[in-house]
DNA sequence: GGAAATAACTTCTTTAAACGAAGTTAAATT
DNA sequence: AATTTAACTTCGTTTAAAGAAGTTATTTCC
């Protein structure tokens, strides 16, 4: 981004908060990577021909938003590797959910570039959907997003509008 | 972004070309307020503070993407609404596991902002996660990506580096 | 043990895309 | 007929991204 880089701190919304952190196309590159084994800032270099100027910032970033910690090479002290903290790996439903629709929607004709297997049963991992207690597939017109009271004044805003547009229209 | 906008097309692997789409804030929160039910021009205006121009063009490149449709308002004829197409409905499960895995992570102190509810059931969703055909919940660690053989350089290159690095190091 | 190589950066300059503000067009309400 | 409103377009400025070159600290090679 340019101009002057906007903020979605202030909006009370999990999902404007996660895009704080994570709506940027090298911070998801990079997280990809390394739900592949890429551990090493040259290694991410070389598969992503990031600058190492924008790599090095997106690795402090991931690394503030506590995604990744860095640690010292044992095998080469000179070298550092990136792990995935806890938070980090938390995500690889977000990365499995974007890497399917994609599969689905920009197919290649030629099949799937990459299958993912179930280690324990070589049987395709199940399509991550939005499931009910009962394992029904929901769509969104399926789920009520319910407001909570104490949200701020954004949430509450949207609801207005929307009321006002469809009791008092026409 | 800015510089020269880099594009990730030339990267052979669906999350990439994903993130070549989907991997900007205000496309993401555009889509975020579609599945709150929010369809025109002045109500995202409204909600996300954004500018007319950028609104103009996110608008136009998710249409383009194919993710949402244009179409003259029947109440207002003035108007335009934006509606999800199928491949914007499909979008869901990403923006779910996106939100809850922010309620997670960056939760406020004083409990989730918004609730989702099977509308059928009145009960929350479960949370997204990566499944097995039996239903167990898999991490990054259980699941095997397999490279299909008619991938392109990258990804076998990947794997390349990672043997000789396990292999042949020290 | 000294020289060359390598990992992981910093610093600097250039560039172009993103941003915000103000203006425009066409339809609808008064 | 005059005013308001929806949905843009145009324009100038800002600023982060890209890329190249330089830096430091290990480590391997001879």
């Amino acid at each position: 981004m340019s101009g002057a880089r906007r903020s979605f701190a202030g909006i009370d919304c999990a999902v404007a908060q996660a895009i704080e952190q994570m709506g940027d196309p090298w911070i998801l590159l990079i997280l990809r990577c390394q739900f592949q084994g890429i551990k090493r800032f040259d290694d991410f270099q070389g598969h992503l021909q990031i600058s190492t100027s924008v790599l090095t910032d997106r690795l402090r970033r991931l690394v503030q938003a506590g995604l990744l910690r860095k640690e010292q090479d044992q095998q080469d002290k000179r070298g550092t590797v990136y792990l995935l903290t806890e938070k980090g790996m938390d995500f690889y439903p977000v990365m499995i959910a974007l890497h399917q629709w994609s599969e689905r929607w920009e197919a290649r004709e030629d099949g799937p570039r990459l299958e993912l297997l179930d280690k324990q049963s070589r049987e395709p991992v199940r399509t991550v959907r939005v499931l009910s207690q009962d394992y029904r597939e929901l769509s969104a017109k399926d789920v009520l997003a319910l407001v909570d009271d104490r949200s701020g004044e954004m949430m509450q805003d949207i609801q207005e509008r929307l009321k006002r547009r469809r009791g008092d229209a026409a």
